[in-house]
DNA sequence: TACAAAGTATAGCCAAGGCTATATTTTGAC
DNA sequence: GTCAAAATATAGCCTTGGCTATACTTTGTA
């Protein structure tokens, strides 16, 4: 019908920003999706050993909301990253990697709720908002955000 | 070989924090993911329509950092949620729910990326990081961006 | 005007992350 | 010691979001 586009189709093509940064920095956060999950589930598993002396399918998938098997689905794929072990029907185990894992999303989402509750968000909010957000705030903002709580006081 | 798991497997069962506030918590995170891959092609279509005129799938595709033909399906998903409209070969335009979507975004995007830097985050960080967390920024919390903006000056 | 280059679309593949339904194992109670 | 219930595992299906390879339009230029 109309062909009012597509006239001169490189008009204005030289004048975009660096699409180079800008694929960079989204390509980045897609990847921090794929990991996302797998800190989440690291962070669990942690909490669970220390708060009931061990982390088992169901209740992690209880935690989490999601069904047993897409649990055991994605425990297995912990196993392949090498961040836990379990053998059937035994329970699963944090490797080193794995705790060192969980013990820096830990720090990470203290940090983050600390940082949002300084800035006025309700507790209740900010756990639920450093949910998402702690798995895109890189470090050198992780170090930022400590030093703004630290010259807070 | 050993058992030393599984032997009272209810203990301290009772003891865990209320499963269904956590679960329902990343429940919703999880949905926020789904819909935030959208967000993302509005505002930089919505982006690409300001400063070049118009927006097509090979420009949203070297700016996201994938290959045409994802971009491709990903505008088909938009257009399925009645975000955008596209003809073939004819470029893709935001529908008014869409537009709105965009707006909204827009003004997410600069109140993180002011938060983050009135927090002491360097420029570059702030946009980069900004990109994954304000899709996971509530109403709530944003409401306290916007204030403790207003009252840092 | 014809044609090559650029852009666009489609098909088919893959992994992730979700589900339900169906085994199988473990556990605790009888 | 049996056995039912609970937990666990597996199989098969779906959607999303990526890819490459291949085919088809559009466009600008020779």
């Amino acid at each position: 019908m109309n062909d009012t586009i597509r006239r001169k189709r490189d008009a204005g093509a030289e004048k975009l920003p660096a699409e180079g940064t800008q694929a960079r920095r989204f390509g980045k956060t897609r990847t921090a999706q794929s990991t996302a999950l797998l800190e989440d589930y690291v962070e669990l598993i942690a909490d669970l050993m220390a708060s009931a002396g061990e982390a088992r399918p169901t209740d992690i998938a209880r935690r989490l909301g999601v069904s047993h098997a897409t649990a055991v689905k994605t425990i297995a794929r912990l196993k392949r990253a090498g961040l836990a072990t379990a053998r059937p029907y035994r329970g699963v185990f944090l490797t080193e990697k794995g705790q060192a894992l969980a013990d820096r999303v830990r720090v990470r989402h203290r940090l983050v709720v600390d940082v949002l509750t300084a800035l006025g968000v309700p507790a209740e909010s900010a756990e639920a908002d450093a949910e998402g957000i702690e798995h895109y705030v890189s470090e050198v903002t992780l170090k930022a955000f400590a030093q703004f709580l630290r010259a807070r006081g």
